[in-house]
DNA sequence: CGTGATCCTGACCATTTGGTCAATAAAGGA
DNA sequence: TCCTTTATTGACCAAATGGTCAGGATCACG
């Protein structure tokens, strides 16, 4: 990677790159990459779309803005995990970060579950480089408090794998979620004690 | 829904269709369904494009069509849990069948993921309709056993995403899982002891 | 205020894409 | 074999869509 220190953005820049960066997430979240149009993110920023365009080079600018942006983000609960913390408050603490932040933040869920489904198209480097470092990390400290038996023993990788999926299937399949539940339940409020009671009974001793 | 008996297919027409229909189910899976062209899906056939709309009215169709033809076999395992079974074998027996489906129909998951992904506009009925009825089902069994002691108690519906939520993770997000256990891995003979065990945790008295 | 840089847009273009149609080819039954 | 039905396709169309561009509006700063 070259050191291509761009210069400063102006205050208008700033702003409308935010606009168009929000609108983006808006419609890509929706209608995935090939269903989302520059219109309606131009639309959705409200601006006009060759403004969009002389903001970003293209609609796949966008979207590469978009992931490489939010990834960051979307990674920082695993990295916060203290190996000198309590294992399992450790762990129940990354579960509801997790959790939280598909309750706060679907779209974003939904944007890398669209990325993934694809084959990752844009990540590719990114999946098998630093995500993979960061899990790794995850799963050293995981595996060690395991040998300590301070954690019931599972497999680090898939143990969190599952808290990648029972968290991020409210927010990527909220539709179906709620469908099922039917009207006057909160799937994320519901999910709290349930993901708890889940994983104590898996990592306790 | 009127009862329009349809004529019986010719067996070129059912070739046909069968082609068709196999040809979309690979390319929806990849690419969604704003994603993929009658183009492509007329190449994975192995026919014209014109003669595609021949078989089905429209890209729509053939999508709908998919998607309601293979839901039954989506949510047939659910159906076989048997409410004078064992109730952990009658669960575990659900999960592996779950899990065995993700495996061996990866296409078919990613196609339900884009759907619900999108909000389900195919499906809205279905969700709210059929698919709530045979999970309020499983969800009543489930209830019985745990109310006669015969399993730990845990929110059955949840229990139900959670199972989803967990088998099809290694099929949507396959890419993503590949990714972060290097070569030399297969995640689905993994998965297998892992949700085993897991279950048994979550269900074991 | 003036002037250069930045910002914005209507009009436009080329390509892609869902879908149509008239005409031709292949089946199939009497 | 002949004739009706079914199957197939090349050519075509209209709309959607990613992207361009020349020129005008606005801003920032000396």
């Amino acid at each position: 990677m070259a050191d291509q220190s761009q210069p400063p953005l102006t205050r208008i820049q700033q702003k409308n790159r935010d606009l168009i960066l929000e609108g983006a997430l808006s419609v890509f979240s929706v209608n995935g990459f090939r269903g989302a149009t520059i219109d309606q993110i131009a639309d959705a920023a409200g601006l006009s779309k060759p403004n969009v365009l002389y903001y970003f080079a293209s609609k796949d600018d966008i979207h590469k803005t978009l992931l490489t942006t939010l990834l960051d983000m979307w990674l920082a609960p695993m990295i916060r995990i203290d190996p000198d913390g309590d294992p399992l408050e450790e762990v129940m603490t990354y579960v509801r970060a997790k959790l939280e932040m598909s309750r706060r933040f679907p779209r974003e869920s939904r944007l890398f579950a669209y990325e993934i489904l694809q084959g990752a198209p844009h990540l590719t480097e990114i999946l098998g480089g630093g995500l993979r470092q960061i899990v790794d990390r995850a799963a050293t400290i995981l595996q060690g408090w395991m040998d300590d038996g301070r954690l019931a023993p599972v497999e680090p990788r898939h143990l969190i794998f599952s808290i990648w999926a029972l968290t991020q299937h409210y927010a990527d399949f909220e539709v179906q979620v709620r469908a099922v539940l039917g009207p006057g339940h909160d799937p994320f409020v519901e999910a709290g004690p349930f993901l708890d009671n889940l994983y104590r009974k898996i990592l306790g001793l």
